[in-house]
DNA sequence: ATTGAAAATGAAAGTTAATATCATAACGTG
DNA sequence: CACGTTATGATATTAACTTTCATTTTCAAT
């Protein structure tokens, strides 16, 4: 049995929530999971109004909440002052780095960062919950 | 001969950019400099008020945005939507922890998470201007 | 001390992204 | 199909800055 689609999930969700399916955050829905980008809400209203020009900015908000509720999206900031949503990686958890002139993204994920983190919060008796890592210079475009 | 204070700092920029002294400003100043903790300008418009009620919102604001400038100040997003300043730390760069009941903040230096970021960085073939590292989580009275 | 251009102040207005409100429309259980 | 519940989209509100502007203060040059 095959494991279930985030659509899948996504009804689910609402299922058990008992919330109603409709055109519209379906679409937004379907139209955000094929992204693979950090997309802010205005992108993502922009993208989802070129096949469906009805949409308003709210419903697209409320989906991106709706989605990061049930874990099918991430809401990050990388300091430009507006809030990008990403999918759920598959691989799991990942960090951050960023172009300060190009704005270009990549991802990276450190095993040994990660658990010198644990160590740290235990030595300071935290117990982690979540983190947030990310670096900022010039890519190798932009150097 | 002493190292310069934190004030002398700050009058050596204002004159170096041909910027007045007053009495607004210094005060402020003089109010963060003495400060240890994390502070949003909201807190410290109202811990400036209490001796001198006349200071508005906008001179803390620019006197904040003025310290940051001239490295005094730094300015950190610990995720609430508030921005909150800190005194340059004497002893180096540091990170923090924060605990998301109580928002106690703790702050830790780790050498060799700091040169793994580096080792990562290279490997994309980025050049790492800055970086942020927070640990969310529970601390020790909160657990 | 006086002058006058430059800079600072504080109140108020403007900005921007996020969030809430509300009248109307769509959903879906029975 | 009825009808209570939930969703939508336009609009209003909020919150944290950031800017504007009339007035005041500073300070270098008389
Ligand atoms: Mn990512
Ligand atoms: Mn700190
Ligand atoms: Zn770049
Ligand atoms: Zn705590």
């Amino acid at each position: 049995m095959n494991a279930p689609s985030k659509m899948e999930i996504l009804k689910s969700y609402l299922e058990a929530k008992s919330l109603k399916a409709t055109a519209q955050r379906d679409f937004i829905a379907d139209t955000f999971f094929k992204i693979n980008t950090h997309i802010s809400l205005d992108e993502l209203l922009n993208k989802v109004k070129r096949k469906n020009p009805g949409i308003g900015y709210a419903t697209v908000y409320r989906t991106m909440r709706l989605l990061t509720e049930c874990g099918l999206a991430i809401a990050r900031q990388f300091g430009d002052g507006q809030t990008r949503y990403e999918n759920l990686p598959q691989d799991g958890h990942h960090d951050h780095i960023i172009c300060i002139r190009c704005s270009r993204i990549e991802e990276f994920q450190n095993q040994k960062i990660e658990q010198l983190q644990a160590e740290t919060a235990k030595k300071l008796g935290f117990t982690v919950v979540s983190h947030k890592l990310e670096l900022y210079g010039y890519c190798s475009d932009c150097t």
